[in-house]
DNA sequence: GGCGACTGTCTTGACATCGAGATACCTTCG
DNA sequence: CGAAGGTATCTCGATGTCAAGACAGTCGCC
């Protein structure tokens, strides 16, 4: 089946002919498939009436273990957001009651950033609504396609996430 | 080569060993990578003087070819932003003189955006950039990996791009 | 011990996006 | 013809994000 990606780079092979545009055929759809997914997120979240970031920080947190506390700046690198962002989220998070702030006694410049119980209770319930979700949209794909999928992505994601950038 | 995702589902794994968390083998490696596509455009993009969201305006526009001109309803769907969006977007780029809008001359409601030469020109430059970088990015996969990886990636956009919504 | 560079977090101001609704026009069909 | 429903674009207010810089605290090294 054919997507905007397919028009999009025919597109330009009419227009550009000189160019090799070949690369726009992976990156292009990346881009895409992750508005996408964006969009579909904020509708599935919205049940649970939860925001995307606001999924984002709780379950970063609910991972990380009892007793469910990071650091603002290890948010950050799991979240790919600026710091200020992520003061402004974690206000917004605290108000509502869903984490706390605490500061870090090992260093006075740090805080630790906590999981409420209604915290811990609401990542963990649309974390099941999530993954219901993104089975349907993974549907068409058998286990060995996705397995394939998953281990080129990596080499891509790789360098990013390993290299400080 | 490890990445963010394997520490994150290795994570989920510890915390919730209940729940089958391989879905998001593929899709948060989807949205992350996005992310850090996001980043590196941005950048690349700084050295034309360009927004990345200036930058999807303008090549949608070039890739229609001659006369170079759409309707705002049809820049909606090719970068999946919403109409009030769109209308800001198109008022900052007439400003900076890269397009102009025109009346549709077969439906008075309708509007005409139009590259003007200038917008050609940055459209055309900026282009040439992103390739280049985007081939970086893409050096670690050999051609047939590519290929592979676009396929996989159209099954997942294609629903999306085909079914309206 | 204390100077200088570095780190972690927060503050601020600018700005792009969204969602809902308003407006004008078109189309269909009785 | 004219009403009802649909479509294309724009308006407006709220909000989340970023970039740059401020500030407090820490660490390495002479």
């Amino acid at each position: 089946m054919e997507d905007e990606v397919d028009r999009l780079v025919a597109a330009w092979r009419r227009e550009r002919p000189d160019l090799d545009v070949e690369p726009l055929e992976v990156l292009s759809r990346v881009s895409r498939l992750a508005r996408h997914l964006d969009r579909a997120r904020r509708l599935a979240f919205s049940e649970h009436n939860l925001e995307p970031w606001e999924f984002d920080v709780l379950t970063a947190l609910r991972r990380a273990g009892t007793p469910y506390q990071l650091s603002p700046g290890q948010l950050l690198t799991q979240t790919l957001v600026t710091s200020g962002t992520m003061t402004n989220r974690i206000d917004r998070l605290a108000k509502k009651g869903l984490v706390e702030r605490l500061p870090d006694p090992s260093d006075r410049r740090g805080v630790l950033v906590r999981l409420t119980d209604e915290g811990r209770d609401r990542a963990d319930q649309s974390l099941a609504g999530l993954l219901a979700q993104e089975r349907a949209i993974l549907g068409e794909l058998s286990r060995a396609q996705r397995t394939e999928l998953a281990a080129l992505l990596r080499q891509l994601t790789a360098p990013f996430d390993n290299i400080p950038g």
